[in-house]
DNA sequence: CTTGGAATGTCAACAACACTGACATAAAAT
DNA sequence: ATTTTATGTCAGTGTTGTTGACATTCCAAG
């Protein structure tokens, strides 16, 4: 719309061929079967423990932002606490989650991986990362870094700051 | 683990940095939000029609290749058949998909979108590729191209071959 | 022609995971 | 003292997936 880098008048669309409705629904094709591909190995993990996804995004996410709220998680998750909590009564249950009442407020529960929460985690982040680690080696940096650039350009903004937060430290 | 661009004994993981923990828990997040994203603007249409993402995959890989019997769709989107029997009987009761016993091998029922199924199929095509196209613009084509590259190798392999043959043609 | 198997459809039951709405409790903030 | 916030819980609902069982249709092999 604003700098076109070809020829004024010849050949203007030469370069945005790779936006075509044909380019974007193989963009779309992609997602949906590399999608699959990237939950199939945790899922199998979880699957043989009778848990789901929604148990291994808590588990990740406590993971990497240790001491997080419950409505911290809420914002990062996108669901409703009446789901979380159904997922965190279990991870608590079951010894893989530890809830801390806040010191300053003490409204506000802290979330925490326990020692098996987080030997947990890691067969789940060994598994995912296997695949991905394959991938990315196997296509180079450059292509990884046009990966990460589509993906984030792709995010709701919201999710686009939350994800740049989680990048640069955990807090 | 073949061929190290950088010296042999010097500094052998410089060129790996991008295969650090870090950059695949990074790599994991983008995924998980993009594709939040990536699913938002179509599930708010499909919200309004009392829909679901599964009707959604229906109605697309039907649109791309018409003529598909129930089973080469199961191939396609690797649920059960009664998973997806509920949802192609909802869509042909509405109208939206049509059933046709086939001419050679009458136990196959070859699947087409009626009229008023491909008019629902562009509106959900539009509102996703609209922020595709967003993205691909934001990034530039060879983003673009290590985008699809690195989706295609996290795919299992049957997803690969498939994704290829809907690539070429759509038989 | 009969039998076996493939493709499809249907019924029932169930589970995971999301939702809404309503209500309870505790504690911070005003 | 009252309101608001953070959290938890209960009940009900919907979509989408699963298994298992069974019926129908029809091609193909014996």
């Amino acid at each position: 719309m604003s700098s076109s880098p070809s020829s004024p008048l010849g050949r203007p669309a030469d370069n945005l061929l790779y936006l075509t409705d044909e380019q974007l629904r193989q963009g779309t094709e992609a997602m949906f079967f590399a999608y699959r591909g990237f939950t199939a190995d945790p899922d199998r993990i979880l699957n043989k423990i009778s848990y789901g996804r929604a148990h291994h995004r808590a588990i990740h996410f406590i993971n990497v932002t240790p001491g997080a709220t419950v409505n911290n998680l809420l914002s990062i998750l996108g669901i409703t606490k009446q789901s979380l909590n159904r997922v965190l009564r279990k991870l608590i249950e079951d010894g893989l989650v530890e809830s801390v009442v806040g010191k300053e407020d003490r409204r506000e529960r802290h979330l925490f991986l326990t020692d098996q929460g987080r030997d947990l985690e890691k067969q789940l982040s060994t598994a995912q990362h296997e695949r991905m680690r394959k991938a990315f080696r196997q296509v180079g940096p450059e292509a990884v870094a046009g990966f990460r650039a589509v993906l984030e350009a792709m995010m709701d903004q919201d999710m686009r700051f939350l994800y740049n937060d989680l990048r640069n430290d955990g807090s």
